[in-house]
DNA sequence: CGCAAGATTGGC
DNA sequence: CCAATCTTGCGT
């Protein structure tokens, strides 16, 4: 059976898909053809143009260029020349959105969740509806959850608009 | 071409 | 508190 998120659940708004995410299942295969998978536990949106924390403030560059597909795509870089950053594209074409995927369980943290996922620039514009070695499934054994709201972390430069967006979602079950 | 800053982390 | 480490956007 496949419970492969498609196309249908990143084509949305990130203020939709962000939360929607939550307790959802990124699964990753590894070379040696392993198959792990994790829940995912805290996310972020980045909200286009006009969100000054998004990289795609700075308009459509070659580095924001992905954002600009449509959802499902996987937006890497590296920060601070030392953690690569997972994100996934979300919204229609020509519309710059992602979600960074903060936290899976028990790894806290976008730098510590990238390394155990060995997450590479090699990932920057795979997506995830194709993708053979990273994808995100719904998890059938979600019912209840509970979701708390949080400023998004790191972003202290965007003014006090953007910086004060409670655009952090942590699953708080 | 040079430079400053960054969606972080871990160590002192 | 602060360094690590390198890509990126922007100014010269």
């Amino acid at each position: 059976m496949n419970n492969r998120l498609t196309e249908k659940f990143f084509c949305r708004d990130v203020l939709d898909v962000a939360p929607d995410l939550l307790g959802n299942i990124i699964a990753r295969k590894f070379d040696d053809g392993s198959i792990k998978k994790y829940i995912i536990c805290e996310v972020e949106a980045y909200r286009g143009e006009d969100d000054l924390a998004c990289h795609a403030s700075k308009g459509h560059t070659a580095r924001t260029d992905v954002m600009y597909n449509k959802g499902g795509c996987i937006y890497v870089y590296l920060i601070y020349g030392i953690h690569w950053m997972l994100n996934i594209v979300t919204a229609e074409k020509n519309i710059p959105q992602a979600v960074l995927i903060r936290s899976i369980e028990r790894y806290n943290g976008p730098g510590k969740l990238s390394k155990e996922l060995q997450i590479n620039k090699s990932f920057n514009a795979e997506n995830v509806e194709e993708s053979n070695r990273i994808w995100i499934e719904k998890n059938p054994n979600l019912t209840d959850k509970k979701i708390k709201l949080a400023k998004r972390i790191g972003i202290d430069y965007s003014g006090d608009i953007w910086k004060n967006k409670l655009w952090r979602f942590i699953l708080d079950n």
